[in-house]
DNA sequence: CGATGAATTAACTTACTGGTTATCTAATGC
DNA sequence: GCATTAGATAACCAGTAAGTTAATTCATCG
């Protein structure tokens, strides 16, 4: 399930963080890693969930890897929320509406 | 946290399933369960982790508790979202800018 | 008051998550 | 070929999460 691993990947602060990094542009590994006070394999399971999120990908030059996100990964999540933020700022209209047009219809 | 709380209450498929059912508008926490054949004590947690991110809100109206939406509660995730999905997109505008200026320096 | 019905709380189980250290793999440099 | 360096995997531990059933609270109804 998609939005599963989008939304918990973005559950984790460390992950968010690297996200927030990598939009600033393409790292390694080790400089993900660098600001962060965990061990090393830590950032490296981070950046498997990431993945499995798809929201990055890497690609191994020389004996670093590199790590940066992809452009189309948000999208799912964001639809999701725009969608059902909209859908329900929409009943609220909706029951303004109805309380304007019916105004003391109580019980 | 408040993004933790939000992304992590969104992660699960019910409560995602339940945002969606009160999207379209109010209900009591017995209507809320019956489309799940879950325990009604296990969706009367969800409601709560729901509640701690702020995600709905539920009043007592008789021997019922009637739960709802808060609107304002799923911007900060999509601000969050948003900010970072525009941020790269545009150091992937800024690489291509790059790259069409200086087109073969290459190494 | 006592019974009923809606929902929460308690106690417990099982599974997953995030961290650790230690080991392993792969590419570079001498 | 061997040492070094970047990073991944393995094995393990502690805390959290999601589910269950049983007991509890609180408001209505008769």
């Amino acid at each position: 399930m998609q939005l599963n691993d989008t939304f918990s990947a973005l559950a984790d602060p460390t992950r968010r963080a690297i996200v927030a990094r990598l939009a600033r542009g393409e790292a390694t590994v080790g400089e993900l890693a660098a600001p962060f006070d965990i061990s090393l394999p830590a950032i490296s399971r981070h950046l498997k969930v990431l993945e499995r999120a798809a929201l990055i990908s890497n690609v191994r030059v020389g004996k670093h890897r590199r790590c940066r996100l992809r452009p189309e990964a948000l999208t799912g999540a964001q639809d999701w929320l725009e969608f059902h933020r909209r859908f329900w700022t929409g009943s609220l209209d909706r029951l303004a509406a109805h309380l304007k047009t019916s105004p003391r219809t109580k019980k």
